[in-house]
DNA sequence: CATTTTTATGAACATACATTCATAATATGG
DNA sequence: CCATATTATGAATGTATGTTCATAAAAATG
């Protein structure tokens, strides 16, 4: 090795390829977990299994991940953040709140489809804090906050502009974000082809719309 | 013990005051069970936990319940119901499609006040799919049934009458449960007195009148 | 009170599993 | 090739916990 500086630096900047080896191999690990962790939950997989999976030895994993919390933790924070990249832009940009609302709840079903495994993840172990630690716990509420926010930043613009009724706009954030994450969970589940993007349409005309027709005197709701 | 007949019944009517007392002792059980499945999830409670809350032995448990699974599903069978049995009545009647929805969405603050704990039990564990059985998971199955069947016909039956807009009347029953279920949940978590009471008008708001105003010329929605 | 039946006890058992560590394999580089 | 550093291995360890069972206490019986 040679003798200069660098020789305090223990695995940082080793080699490129060395490097590259590694986070593959990490990858493979994550992988495999993923594959795991969206069909069960955090206590019923094992890290025994999860090596298997991955074909690794058992302590392997251990040169990746400091304990199994941390493991799942990493797994939480990567698959939040790829599904935030997906439905998060429909909010940005200059277009009309109403669209931006639509576009929010379609782009949930190319999520439920190019992320399945990672929404399972995220849902089956997010949805009633059984959460296997209180890092994890924090991370779904900071998730939870770069979603809500947004939302329901859109829905006071468009109560603003005269475009939507005067509804609570944190309240109507989270009653739509509910029934999003439960019919994506239910689909998930046993996944019906493409049933996910007419629901959604459906959906999208109860938030829209409501119940009451408008024709009917109001009353004082 | 008598020489009739009774004497292969081993433990049924052997005598009014026992089986009293019996029933007292997996009253204790279950209800000492209830406290910390309302704070930890299933694998986070053990037997032992259970026994020293409810005064009794590890062993004394498995008089009562064949084992820590039999013992949850009876604990959520019973709060089940009594949950059942508070929100239910709001469906059932002969008043308007839109009083019996305003019931309904109403009547979970009081399920909330009364019920905290089992509501917490129940919501904790059901909630993507993480429960403890397949026997579990059935029951789960049985109580959502009974609740959106009568929901999603309240909504049919306003939607004939031309009182509600045209929505799928599943989804929409789906859309109110999840919501419900998601701000209830949320409450119980750290319980800030009346808030949900407020927070369930609230959303009453928005299913009723939904997102856009009236006014605007409606599109294609 | 003696006998018998029922119920409670809690230590012990078996299992599952997260984590560790001494050892082996592999790569590095001179 | 040798020496050294890095990484992988998987058997072993410790702990947690669901369940059992021989024993004891209590209650019922006559």
């Amino acid at each position: 090795m040679r003798s200069d500086v660098e020789t305090k630096i223990t695995s940082a900047e080793k080699s490129p390829r060395k490097e590259r080896e590694r986070q593959q191999h990490r990858q493979e690990i994550l992988s495999a977990a993923l594959r795991l962790f969206a069909e069960k939950d955090f206590h019923s997989v094992s890290m025994q299994e999860i090596a298997a999976a991955a074909e690794f030895a058992t302590g392997t994993l251990y040169n990746f991940f400091s304990s199994k919390e941390e493991l799942f933790f990493e797994l939480l924070a990567a698959t939040a953040e790829q599904g935030l990249g997906t439905i998060l832009p429909a909010l940005e940009g200059p277009d009309d709140e109403r669209d931006k609302l639509s576009l929010f709840i379609r782009l949930h079903t190319r999520m439920a489809q190019e992320q399945a495994a990672a929404l399972r993840l995220y849902l089956l172990e997010s949805r009633g804090r059984c959460l296997p630690g209180p890092r994890v716990e924090a991370k779904k509420r900071e998730i939870d906050e770069r979603v809500i926010g947004p939302l329901s930043s859109v829905i006071a613009a468009g109560i603003r502009k005269g475009l939507f009724n005067d509804v609570d706009p944190l309240i109507a954030a989270k009653c739509l974000l509910a029934t999003l994450e439960s019919l994506i969970l239910a689909a998930a589940g046993d996944p019906q082809a493409d049933d996910l993007d007419a629901e959604l349409k459906k959906v999208e005309a109860v938030f829209f719309n409501g119940f009451l027709k408008p024709s009917g005197g109001k009353r004082d709701a």
